[in-house]
DNA sequence: CAGATTCCTTAGCGCCCGCTATAGAATGTG
DNA sequence: CACATTCTATAGCGGGCGCTAAGGAATCTG
């Protein structure tokens, strides 16, 4: 082999530690999270954690990016996806209400709830960035279905994109303080009767 | 005098210090802020706040007590006040963007925002109960006017007043994440319009 | 096999956490 | 005044934090 692996191999699965990793931060947030708790619930010692992901900070980035692609970019698909911004909008809230309660992972959404009271204020604003970035995408789209008439002219897009935006946070909020898959889908078909 | 202070009389004014303590809490939630920040803020050494408060987690449950009657019952308030549910969701959801906002302060909700991803689940517990308490509180309002038929007779109480609480919520994360009160206000106009 | 390479285990570093023992300073009572 | 009482200041405890040095263990190449 050209590119053989050389020296002893690693004794655990690089990407099942980012799974367990994801629960771990998804269940009490960044800094709540010990490497303790980590090493803990992956199975493996503290070197070994930090040879293979460096170290607290960005084996968080890595499960922040893998939750992204696997949990938290159905809102944008949604909006890439949908023909218009209701129609995307009520499938967000929809799928919302779904993921923020399956009982397979915690609660809620991650990039919502893992870096609110962190001491570390980077990673706090990163996923600030993050929620703040979608915002902007809801906002776009809003904009386009101005621009071709299907939204009234007058439309405010940044109040109406705050308005989704928050809606989607506040149910991640309640999925937290316990309500159910069906709760969350009322309050999703009630937000949505507000739409212009 | 019969109930004299005997001894030296404390150096430093206990509300105040509450204040301080307040504004820490607020600021980075419970568990962020440390005995150290604490001290620093109020003015005072360690063993005065131990001698003032008992420890960290009694100076938080009076912090609460304060914060509740200063910043978070105008929910209670204006169930009780106004005549109808729609009325007080309306002004609670006005008078929340103002005070979210309100630069005198840290932003969003002390109650939402301080124990979410606490290692002390005793705090986040005691948090969730408050929440949950007012929840139950817009829910029996909205009953109340389901009976009189002030509301229609299928209304789901329990997911309006998820809705509701959902919407503040959100709007706490908002102010947390930047949003002004101009733009919380037309999130809560905009809230309102999916009301029965 | 020898040697290079890579990972794992043990053990523990320095730091900050919540909290407190101790002793001195400032007030009341008699 | 003496003395009890109460607060304050210094200093530091035990423990958990994020992180790592050091050396043995397991795999490659030749």
């Amino acid at each position: 082999m050209v590119t053989g692996q050389r020296g002893r191999p690693r004794s655990f699965d690089r990407d099942a530690a980012l799974d367990k990793a994801m629960a771990a931060f998804w269940e009490r947030g960044y800094e709540a999270t010990s490497i303790s708790d980590l090493t803990t619930s992956i199975g493996i010692s503290a070197p070994s954690l930090y040879a293979a992901f460096g170290d607290k900070r960005k084996l968080f980035d890595e499960v922040v990016v893998v939750y992204g692609s696997r949990y938290g970019d159905f809102a944008a698909v949604a909006l890439a996806e949908e023909p218009t911004a209701r129609a995307a909008v009520g499938r967000i809230l929809r799928e919302a209400a779904e993921v923020y309660t399956d009982p397979a992972h915690p609660p809620g959404c991650m990039v919502i709830s893992a870096a609110t009271n962190t001491t570390s204020e980077e990673v706090a604003q990163a996923l600030r960035d993050r929620r703040n970035a979608n915002l902007e995408l809801f906002e776009s789209r809003i904009r386009a279905d101005i621009a071709t008439g299907e939204l009234p002219a007058d439309t405010d897009a940044r109040a109406l994109a705050r308005y989704a935006g928050a809606v989607l946070q506040g149910m991640s909020q309640q999925s937290r303080d316990g309500a159910t898959r069906k709760e969350l889908e009322a309050v999703a078909e009630r937000a949505l009767l507000a739409w212009p």
